[in-house]
RNA sequence: GUGGGUGUAGCUCAGUUGGUGGUAGCACCUGGUUGUGGCCCAGGAGGUCGUGGGUUCAAGUCCCAUCACUCACCCCA
C-alpha cells in the first residue's frame, strides 16, 4: 500500500511552486511598500487562544480545530489570533504605538475538502494594531486591491460595517423580530442560525431566504453615531485612493471578534469558495484576549485560490534558468568539471551537468530543457588543445575559451572561469 | 457531517454486446549526426486496470462492499 498525503492535504510541486512563489514575492514586495514588517508564529497554540478570538460557537472552534484533546493544543485555523498573542506576549504595543504586521504559512480546519478549499491552506495575513483611524481601514483595502491588481486578478471588494458593542445588540433585537415573523419560510439551516447567529441569516445562500431577507432591515441603517462616521470615513478613504468597493449589507463574517468595517474581495471564477481575501476591524479583541486596550483590522489572503486564479488565467510559471551548463565528455572532461561547475556556484553563477555520462546530444537536450543560456563543451580534446567551447543556446554561437595549457587542473580552472565570468558580465550588462 | 460524480502508464485519457491491456497524446530513455539542443522520424521503457469479494468457461467491462479523489451543501481565505 502506497502511502499518500492525507484527505485536503497537498504537496505543492515544481511547476506550481512558482506560481506560489510569484505570489508570495509580489505580496512581500507590497506590505514593504506599505511599511509593514513580517512575523512569523508557531503553528500550534494553546486551544483556549481560539475559542477565546473566534468564539466558541463558531464552526471552526466547534468542529473544524485540529486539536490534541489531551494536551489542550490547537494546530492555529486562522492567524489573527497567534499574530495579537505574539504581539501581547512581546509588549509590541510599547514598542511602536501602531504595529503594521504580516505573515504568511499554512493553516488547519478539518472540514470536507472541495475546489479552494483544503485542510491545510495558507495565508497571507496582515494586522495593524493600534488605531481606530478610519483612514488605516481603507489604507489597507487599498493595499489588498494593489496586490490583487499586480497579481492580474480581477475581484470585486464588498463592504459592510457590523457595527459595535453600542449598535449591534440593538440591530439584533430589531433582525430577530423581524426573522421571527418569517421563520416559517426560512430553510433548516437558518432556522438554527436564527438561534445561534441570527446575523449569518442575512447571507444563506438559499434562495428562499434571500427572498425573505430582501427586505430585511439593514445593519447599515442602526449604526450608532460613531460607527456611522466611522463608516463614511472608510467609504471616503477608499474613494481618496480611487478604490471601487461596492456595499453588501448582507456580507457578514463567520468569525465573533468582528467590529465596524467588514470587507471581501470576492470572484465569480472559484466556484463556491468565492473569497480569495477576507477582513474586517476588531477593536476589542486585543484587550478580550489579555492584552492592552487597542484596537485592530487586518485581513487575510487565500493563497490556494489565488494560485488557481492564476492558473485559470494561464499564467505561466517562470521556469528556473541555468547560466551555463557544463557538457563534460569522457571521464577525463567530467572530472575537470566537477569541481569547476562548484567553482562557478561559489562566484554566484547558476550552474548544471549532468553526472551519467550520457552523450552530448543527451546533454545538450538536458541543457535545453533547464533553460540554459550557454553550455560549456569540453572533452578529451578541448583539455588537450587548452581551449573549452562555449555555446550562446540563443544564438547558437560558439566560441573557445582558453584553458592554461599548464598541467595543473587548478590553474586550467581559473582562467577559464575568468573567462567565463567576464563574458557572463558583459553580455548581461 | 450530507448528497452527486470519477478511479486504466508519471500526467491527460480511449477501451464496442463480458473474449489476449491502447500504433493515443504529453513526459522519459536510445538512435537517426565519431562531439552539438528546440522541429521531425524510428525504436524502447513504463500497468497487480484503486482495493477486496461475488457472478461467469472467461471481468478493465456486470453485481456488492470498501478506500481514494473530486464537485456541491455547509463553512470560510
Amino acid at each position: 500500500m502506497k502511502i499518500k498525503a492525507l484527505n485536503g492535504f497537498k504537496d505543492i510541486v515544481p511547476g506550481e511552486v512558482e506560481l506560489w512563489q510569484k505570489v508570495e514575492n509580489t505580496a512581500r514586495d507590497i506590505f514593504s511598500r506599505f511599511n509593514f514588517s513580517e512575523i512569523r508564529m508557531p503553528i500550534l497554540e494553546k486551544t483556549d487562544l481560539f475559542a477565546r478570538s473566534i468564539g466558541e460557537a463558531t464552526d471552526i472552534v466547534e468542529k473544524e480545530m485540529y486539536t490534541f484533546v489531551d494536551k489542550q493544543i490547537t494546530m492555529r485555523p486562522e492567524a489573527t489570533a497567534s499574530l495579537l498573542r505574539a504581539y501581547i506576549q512581546h509588549g509590541l504595543h510599547v514598542q511602536k504605538p501602531v504595529q503594521r504586521l504580516f505573515t504568511i504559512g499554512p493553516m488547519f480546519r478539518h472540514e470536507r475538502p472541495q475546489k479552494g478549499r483544503l485542510r491545510q491552506f495558507h495565508q497571507m495575513d496582515v494586522e495593524v494594531l493600534g488605531t481606530p483611524n478610519p483612514k488605516v481601514d481603507a489604507e489597507i483595502m487599498a493595499m489588498g486591491a494593489m496586490l490583487l491588481e499586480e497579481l492580474g486578478v480581477t475581484v470585486s471588494l464588498e463592504m459592510n460595517s457590523l457595527g459595535c458593542p453600542v449598535c449591534r445588540p440593538g440591530f439584533r433585537a430589531t433582525l430577530l423580530a423581524f426573522i421571527e415573523d418569517r421563520k416559517e419560510a426560512l430553510c433548516d439551516d437558518c432556522a438554527r442560525r436564527s438561534k445561534t447567529n441570527p446575523l449569518r441569516v442575512l447571507d444563506c445562500k438559499n434562495s428562499k431566504c434571500r427572498e425573505q431577507v430582501e427586505e430585511a432591515p439593514s445593519i447599515l441603517e442602526h449604526l450608532c453615531d460613531d460607527c456611522d462616521e466611522h463608516f463614511s470615513a472608510v467609504q471616503n478613504g477608499l474613494q481618496q485612493l480611487g478604490v471601487k468597493y461596492s456595499l453588501n449589507k448582507f456580507m457578514v463574517r463567520g468569525l465573533d471578534y468582528y467590529t465596524r468595517t467588514t470587507f471581501e474581495f470576492i470572484t465569480e471564477n472559484l466556484g463556491a469558495q468565492a473569497a480569495v481575501g477576507a477582513g474586517g476591524r476588531y477593536d476589542g479583541l486585543v484587550e478580550k484576549l489579555g492584552g492592552p486596550k487597542v484596537p485592530g483590522i487586518g485581513f487575510a489572503l487565500g493563497i490556494e485560490r489565488l494560485v488557481l486564479l492564476l492558473q485559470l488565467q494561464e499564467e505561466e510559471a517562470d521556469s528556473s534558468i541555468v547560466d551555463i551548463f557544463v557538457a563534460g565528455l569522457g571521464e577525463k572532461a567530467s572530472k575537470f568539471a566537477f569541481p569547476l561547475v562548484h567553482t562557478l556556484r561559489k562566484k554566484g553563477l547558476q550552474m548544471a551537468m549532468d553526472h551519467e555520462g550520457r552523450s552530448l546530444k543527451s546533454q545538450m537536450k538536458q541543457a535545453n530543457k533547464v533553460n540554459s543560456r550557454y553550455v560549456l563543451i569540453i572533452g578529451e580534446n578541448e583539455l588537450e588543445q587548452g581551449q573549452a567551447v562555449l555555446r550562446n543556446m540563443e544564438t547558437q554561437e560558439q566560441q573557445d575559451i582558453a584553458i592554461n595549457s599548464d598541467d595543473n587542473n587548478n590553474n586550467k580552472m581559473v582562467s577559464l572561469l575568468l573567462g567565463l565570468t567576464q563574458l557572463y558580465a558583459n553580455n548581461n550588462k
